[in-house]
DNA sequence: GCCGTTTTCGGCCCGACTGTTTTCAGTCG
């Protein structure tokens, strides 16, 4: 499945939760987090570690080392297993509600018996928590809020999880014998954020070898339906995943028809009607004489309606058909034309990986540049000071072309102050190569007072992006309220980059954003906005986002030469010489 | 539980915000 240090990153992180719901010591918690957090950014692959290894992470000692290890070993963590005997699983998720934490969680348990989002519910529709101490009516309305939330995406699971489990598939179908094609559909293949369940689609002549390995795969928890076409299953974390088996000569209909969307099918079977065609997930068929007439490939089919392919992302019927007709899809951005990241973090603030390490992974993906930007002393956790940020900017410069074809970029994440201010003034400012300025902060103000911090942002000789522009995390917190089209023209109009984070729990801008500012000509940065080595893998999810909001390589910046990049940063500080 | 040019004990990111209180606890980044 997954890597094995995300399944011991979440085992950790539980039993830092369950520490803090029973009270134990808080450092305790903090530390068993700390090294779920290390352990699920680090790069080598914990099973293939031993204690002594697994003790060179930093943040992970004898007890947890060891603890892995005995997890590792036998598939169990006792001291975990202990305390989810205390505790009911459903209290720790309460505390995935945003203003509910351990304390609160505890509390509910304990004086109400709510272990569970259902039953909390009930509790404040009741007016149960009416008389607890710490809870107000506030409280009632910021919990139902949470809730709804948390509901929303409950049932959905993100892009990148859905990926590496769609990834699996793929590989052990493809090496059954007798598969011709194989490949995942839906919402997955369209790049969507989230996915509520994964379509998998086969193409081979006898399908029973398919649905045997399928079944048999070592995730499935359940097998929900199994028949000779389609066979559904459940896996251990919950997500339906759908096999298919077609015939090979039915492939690219039947690709077509479960890629989706509902609604682009829908307008592609009316143009084939029109055409005195029926197009059904078997092919395109004369309606008459019912003469099946091409599906082996999409191209085929999309070509016989007399439509060029149309990539997945852009098939949400948002123009993708009229576009087509016209011959005027945009030649959407890959992974491969990225040719750099503007958006990284280090363990100087709250990365995982030291500078040498993030950029040595860097320079192995193949990027020609990359910014390191820590955070500025705003965001005062991160305890930055001008004698660091310099100190870091001389190690930087050293390293600068240690790596083959590998340039490197000084700059920072400034904090956007609730009246649009930022962290340092402009003389310090100027010697950056590049400034990110991001809102962590205030998300609450109405949206005037947002529309005006983000245009002061942007007005800012030296802010050059706008980094995760709507601040939403995904399940967590929507986007903060503001007039998007004004900031998106002052943002073409100062030459300002909005980033798309290509985070999965960011993917910020969101794809319909992306498109409504693409429409005033705003430039775009795709970031990984990375505090660890694998997260610089994520970058496909913001390519994704950026091919759904049909942007091509023009439109954003990070794609651009290094030389022609300058350009745009430093025209944004006119005179500025470099 | 982890860690160490303040090193084997005694700290541990720390300040701001929110909603609850009447001086603060809990949550968040």
């Amino acid at each position: 499945m997954a890597r094995p240090n995300e399944d011991v990153r979440a085992l950790l992180q539980e039993y830092a939760e369950l520490l803090l719901i029973t009270g134990k010591d808080a450092y305790k918690a903090r530390a068993y987090e700390k090294a779920a957090r290390a352990i699920g950014g680090c790069h080598a692959d914990v099973s293939t570690l031993d204690a002594k290894g697994l003790r060179e992470i930093p943040g992970v000692g004898k007890s947890i080392a060891d603890k892995v290890v005995e997890y590792l070993r036998t598939g169990s963590m006792p001291a975990v297993e202990e305390e989810r005997a205390r505790i009911p699983a459903g209290v720790r998720r309460l505390m995935e509600i945003p203003a509910l934490g351990p304390k609160k969680a505890l509390t509910l348990y304990e004086e109400l018996g709510v272990s569970s989002v259902g039953e909390l519910r009930e509790a404040v529709e009741q007016e149960r928590l009416r008389d607890l101490k710490g809870f107000g009516p506030r409280s009632e309305e910021n919990i139902l809020h949470g809730i709804g939330l948390l509901e929303a995406s409950g049932e959905r699971i993100p892009v990148h999880a859905a990926t590496e489990l769609a990834e699996e598939i793929v590989a052990a179908l493809s090496a059954v014998p007798g598969c011709v094609d194989c490949a995942w559909a839906g919402s997955l293949r369209r790049m969507r954020e989230t996915v509520g369940d994964v379509d998998v689609l086969v193409a081979a002549r006898r399908s029973e070898p398919f649905m045997e390995a399928f079944t048999a795969l070592p995730f499935v928890a359940e097998v929900i339906a199994r028949g000779e076409k389609k066979t559904s299953v459940r896996t251990a974390k919950g997500t339906q995943v759908d096999l298919r088996v077609v015939p090979p000569d039915s492939w690219g209909a039947a690709l077509l028809y479960f890629t989706g969307s509902k609604a682009h099918n829908i307008r592609i079977r009316e143009m084939a009607v029109r055409g005195k065609l029926k197009l059904s997930e078997y092919g395109l068929f004369h309606t008459e004489s019912g003469r099946k007439i091409v599906s082996r490939t999409e191209e085929k089919v999309y070509s016989r309606l007399g439509l060029p392919w149309i990539p997945p992302p852009l098939r949400e019927d948002r123009g993708e058909i009229a576009a087509g007709l016209r011959d005027e899809l945009p030649q959407l951005i890959t992974e491969r034309d990225i040719r750099g990241d503007l958006h990284t973090h280090t363990d100087l603030t709250d990365g995982l990986a030291p500078l040498e390490d993030m950029v040595a992974a860097a320079a192995e993906r193949g990027l020609r540049y990359y910014a390191v930007t820590d955070h500025a002393p705003d965001l005062h956790m991160q305890r930055m000071t001008r004698d660091k940020m310099l100190a870091q900017r001389e190690r930087v410069r050293a390293l600068d072309r240690t790596h083959r074809g590998l340039r490197l970029l000084h700059g920072t994440e400034l904090n956007i102050g609730p009246d649009g201010e930022v962290d340092w003034p402009p003389e310090f400012l100027a010697d950056f190569d590049v400034c990110v300025a991001s809102v962590h902060s205030h998300f609450g103000l109405d949206r005037d007072a947002q529309t005006r911090r983000l245009l002061a942002a942007c007005e800012h000789p030296y802010v050059h992006v706008i980094g995760h522009p709507t601040t939403r995390i995904l399940g967590k917190r929507q986007s903060m309220d503001a007039d998007w089209d004004a900031v998106f023209a002052a943002c073409a109009r100062t030459g300002t980059a909005l980033e798309v984070n290509a985070h999965p729990n960011r993917l910020d801008l969101t794809d319909e954003l992306v498109l409504r500012a693409r429409d005033h000509g705003v430039k775009f940065a795709v970031d990984t906005d990375a505090h660890s080595v694998p997260d610089l893998g994520y970058l496909r999810y913001g390519v994704g986002v950026a091919q759904r909001g049909w942007l091509t390589p023009e439109d954003v910046i990070t794609t651009w030469p290094l030389t022609r990049l300058r350009h745009f940063l430093r025209k944004r500080a006119g005179t500025r010489a470099r």
